[in-house]
DNA sequence: GCGGCCTGGGACCGGTTGGTCTCATCTACT
DNA sequence: AGTAGATGAGACCAACCGGTCCCAGGCCGC
C-alpha cells in the first residue's frame, strides 16, 4: 500500500500547477500525463475522475499557499503586527508556492459557473482563511491591541478582498506595484484604524 | 452587407455571456450554437476562429460594463463625489450587465496562462478603466477638490483592485456584504484621505 | 523465494472538439 | 424583376476528449 500512495501524492504535486494555470476545463488529461510522466491508466488507478484529482490538487495548492502566507507569523506577539506580517507575506512569499497565482482566486473564478464541487472547495478555502484572520483580530481585541469597535469578520474580509484584487491586477500588469500599493494601504489602515491607541491598556510589547 | 453585420452583432451578444461564464476553454462551439440558434457554418461565416469571437465578445462585455459603471457620473460636478458614485455604481448596477461577473476579472484569470491574445485585451481593458479613474482624480487636483499629494494613478489602481477583489469574494460567498464593505471602505478613504480639506480653495459645490 | 496483490502501460471506446467546405437559399442592388 | 453576391445549413473531418479495461510485471508479505 505504500508505493501507490507515494505515486498518488506525486501526481497531485505535478498536477496542481497545471490546474492552477490552465483551469479545470483547460487542463487536459494529456497535459497531466505529460507532467506526471504516467499513462492515462496510471493516473486513473489513483483517482476516480478528473474532478477528484482537481479537487485534491486544489487542496494541496491551497494548503501550500496558506502555510506560506502564515509562515513565521505565529510567534509575533502583537496581533496587529502579526496581521501586518501576514499582509507582507502575501506580497513577498509568492515564490515557491504553486505556479499560476493564487489557487483560491483561480478556482473561484474558474468554478463560478458550472462546477459546484470545485466551487464548494474554493468557498471552504476562503472560509478557512477568513477564520484565521478573524481569530487573530479577536485575540487582539481580548488583549486590548485591537480597538473594540473593530468588526473582526469585516476586517478579515477587507484584508482578503484587497489582497486578492490587487494580486489579480498585479498579475495582469505583470508588475509588483499594485500589490505593493494595496499592502501599504492595508498596513496604514491597520495602524490607524485598527490598532488600539496607546492608553490605559496594558503596555504592548512591539514585535 | 447589412444583414450579415446584424447577425454578427447578434452572435457576439449571445456569445458574450457564455464566454464570461464558462471561460474560453469551457465555452464549446456547441454552447455557442445553442445560444445563437445558428449552425456551425453560420457562426464561422462571420468569425475566423473561436478566438476571434471570444475577443469580440469580451470587447462587447467590457464596453457594457464600463458604460454601466460610469453611467450617470459625468454630470456630477465634484470629482470626489464622482469617484464615490462610480464606486457605488460598481456595487449597485451589476444587473443588466453581461451575466457571469466582471468580464475583466474573468478574462484576466482565464487567460493568465496560455492565451496571449485574450490577455492583451484584458490588460488593455484594465488600462482604459484605470485611465478614466486617474483622469478624474487629476481633474480633481486641478480644481482643488483632491489633495495635491494624492497620486492619481495609485488611487485608480487601489480603487479598481479593491472593487475587483471584493467582487470575487462576494461572488464566491454569494452575498453582497464583502462588496458592500469594500465600497464603504473606499468611500471613507476618499472622504478622509483624498478629498481636499475645506480651506482657501474655491468653495466646492456639493453634488 | 514464492505467491498474490498492487501498480502502471496502453489499446480501446464513444462522444465531442474546433474547423472546413459545398451548396441551396435569401438579400439587396439595378 | 432579374441576378450576382451574401448568407447559413449541415455533412464531413481529423484530432482529441475523459474514461474503461485487461494484462504484464513489480512489489511486498509470507
Amino acid at each position: 500500500m505504500r508505493k501507490g500512495e507515494q505515486t498518488r501524492q506525486e501526481i497531485i504535486r505535478k498536477a496542481a500547477p497545471i490546474f492552477n494555470q490552465k483551469g479545470y476545463a483547460g487542463a487536459a488529461l494529456s497535459d497531466l500525463m505529460r507532467a506526471t510522466g504516467l499513462e492515462k491508466g496510471g493516473i486513473y488507478r489513483h483517482f476516480g475522475s478528473k474532478q477528484e484529482l482537481a479537487g485534491d490538487a486544489f487542496d494541496y495548492a491551497w494548503k501550500l499557499a496558506m502555510d506560506t502566507r502564515f509562515e513565521g507569523t505565529e510567534q509575533i506577539p502583537n496581533t496587529v503586527n502579526r496581521l501586518k506580517q501576514i499582509v507582507r507575506n502575501f506580497r513577498d512569499r509568492r515564490a515557491g508556492v504553486v505556479p499560476g497565482g493564487c489557487p483560491l482566486l483561480n478556482t473561484a473564478i474558474d468554478s463560478d459557473d458550472g462546477n459546484p464541487k470545485l466551487r464548494a472547495k474554493a468557498r471552504q478555502a476562503l472560509g478557512s482563511w477568513l477564520d484565521r484572520l478573524e481569530s487573530i483580530a479577536e485575540e487582539g481585541q481580548r488583549r486590548g491591541e485591537v480597538r473594540s469597535d473593530v468588526d473582526s469578520a469585516k476586517l478579515a474580509t477587507l484584508i482578503a478582498s484587497t489582497l486578492e484584487g490587487s494580486h489579480m491586477v498585479s498579475r495582469l500588469q505583470r508588475k509588483e506595484e499594485p500589490l505593493d500599493l494595496a499592502c501599504r494601504h492595508l498596513e496604514e489602515y491597520l495602524e490607524t484604524e485598527v490598532r488600539a491607541r496607546k492608553s490605559k491598556a496594558r503596555p504592548t510589547s512591539h514585535e
